[in-house]
DNA sequence: TATACTTGAGCAAACGATTGTTCAGATTCT
DNA sequence: AGAATCTGAACAATCGTTTGCTCAAGTATA
């Protein structure tokens, strides 16, 4: 067993709490003593129970980080990022994966609180959908990242909307005329997004949406579902897709040498998330820049700063032109 | 504040305890108060403090996971497979990253051991140059991945050196005579467990290394080391290489192609780890599989099991064949 | 020398939960 | 009816720290 305060107090011949203000500078005592107990700690290998000080104090400088899925390249650059200012300011971070799943995601979140963190970061999270008692009842500041819009939360993210409308804007600037978007099943928020960012650039545009341009593809995982999109970009005449991010923008482009297709020649591809693979693929991939670190760094320095309104930090992304795109 | 058993208690009109045992059902107790209290305690939203409770028994079902970085895709499967067993024996996963710095990985270590987690599990440890006492003193189960041979600890690894030889061994079967080794500055020890490999390699065919075939390189990203060699490589005569990891090898084939030196016409390369691009870049690479998942799940378990002697758990991978390698 | 102040260190409560022991009141038996 | 048993719940100690308070001994002052 770990050596406790008692255990330096027995063998010093003095009393626990002697142990504990020799050893962390608090009032006062003979400078000696103190040296001496100092002495005998470290000789006995003593590190303080973080549990017993966190149950007096109230703060366990641990953080619960709620991601989807580790194996997501997105959230490898997120956890980055919040591993950064957390390691600075000395938090601890948990780890729990949801893996887009609503009951899982709860059980996480009350798992976390359990363990009394001072605060939870959750990536797109799927709560807006259910209000659960059980997580309204929790009084640990929460932050959100990119999940639109919760009530009684801190929210970082980036306006997806807008920046789809960038990603097709830049498309037609090309001078493509059909441009289609390939994205996955999921209801989720961000996607419902970043299709109306597709449509608003049409709309600015003065054009109409062909329905036959947006590609809503089953469930698969993202490099799947571009690599199984091609098919029926082939039955339509787009010139350019938009695709919901890299992974589906990297498995289209790879279906695409297989069949022969040539990009950008033969179809612009327009990604979003910016994942390290994106300027490493060829050909490179012109994508949506996702400030992923920042989205991060923000979140977690919020939780340290403790807000006493909620805050809704709106992160800028960058359109980032590589060679999957090309002028029609 | 949350609600604690003392808040149940008062509102109610018992003492704790007996709201502690009506909660979990242990001891001696009328039906009605026992259902009472416990629809009491759901209204209030308690959350039992696993600090508390922790402390109580001395049992936290934390565990600490020091890896090297999260960026790593090979590192992502590791988690992965660690959190697959985790979660489905209910223990909460700490993270820490250690970025191939000692002082770094011995720091988070101390910090898990305060934590008072029941194991820790070290990627890739830096620990086996030094034994520093203050890690030799911490009476928690350690488990090392793919470190080789630390004294008192379990240790889950792959056989680099053999699975080297394996690569570099389909390499001669194939035909090639001249065979070269691309690999990063550091003195790991899986680095030179390699280069052993592919010297065994060519010294079960009887031949004998060439030294201006093994290119160490410079410091840099993975990516950037295999970009980089491609310049050292065509001063030789090589027909092939083998890569440290398969991100060098990617990052070598990216130069290759910009170069309009076609693989795996002009030049054989094979990879190590295996992780997902390797199956996605054009062409996909042929590599040594390394089993990842089973690496991070085989961890958990020995930490789970606590087994009374050091366990040295050898995992077997194998060799991926893919496109990036042809006959000579 | 008696009084006041300072110094050094122990006592005890608190953080929130668990659990062995005690104990009063109700029930059963003779 | 009196003794023995059982039931339901409170009491108190414990886990390892921290910290306000107390208190005895030592030093300085009058």
């Amino acid at each position: 067993m770990p050596v406790t305060l008692q255990d330096i107090a027995t063998r010093v011949g003095v009393s626990p709490s002697t142990v504990s203000r020799a050893l962390n500078g608090q009032g006062r005592m003979k400078e000696d003593t103190r040296k001496y107990i100092k002495s005998i700690a470290e000789e006995m290998g003593y590190v303080p129970n973080f549990l017993a000080q966190s149950l007096h104090d109230t703060k366990t400088r641990m953080i619960g980080v709620v991601i989807t899925s580790v194996a997501d390249p997105f959230t490898s650059q997120l956890i980055e990022g919040i591993e950064q200012v957390a390691d600075s300011a000395d938090y601890t971070l948990f780890l729990g994966a949801s893996k887009f799943d609503i009951e899982k995601e709860i059980d996480i979140i009350l798992k976390f609180y359990q363990r009394r963190v001072d605060g939870i970061i959750v990536q797109t999270s799927h709560l807006q959908t259910i209000a659960d008692p059980r997580i309204e009842t929790i009084d640990v500041p929460i932050v959100f990242i990119n999940n639109e819009s919760i009530s009684n939360a801190h929210n970082v993210t980036i306006d997806s909307r807008a920046e789809a409308k960038k990603a097709v804007d830049y498309l037609f600037l090309i001078g493509h005329r059909k441009i289609g978007f390939v994205n996955p099943p999921t209801k989720r928020h961000s996607n419902e997004r970043r299709l109306l960012g597709y449509q608003d650039a049409h709309e600015a545009q003065g054009q109409i949406v062909n329905p036959t341009h947006i590609f809503r593809m089953p469930m698969l995982s993202d490099y799947e579902t571009g690599r199984e999109a091609l098919n029926q970009i082939l039955d339509t005449d787009v010139t350019a897709v938009f695709c919901y991010d890299d992974m589906i923008a990297l498995g289209l482009m790879n279906a695409c040498r297989e069949r022969g297709i040539h990009v950008p020649d033969d179809l612009s591809v327009v990604g979003f998330d910016d994942i390290a693979q994106a300027s490493q693929f060829y050909p490179t991939l012109t994508t949506i820049h996702q400030p992923a670190l920042e989205l991060g760094r923000s979140a977690m320095t919020l939780i340290q700063d403790e807000p006493d309104e909620f805050v809704n930090h709106l992160l800028e992304c960058e359109l980032i032109v590589r060679d999957s795109t090309k002028p029609l």
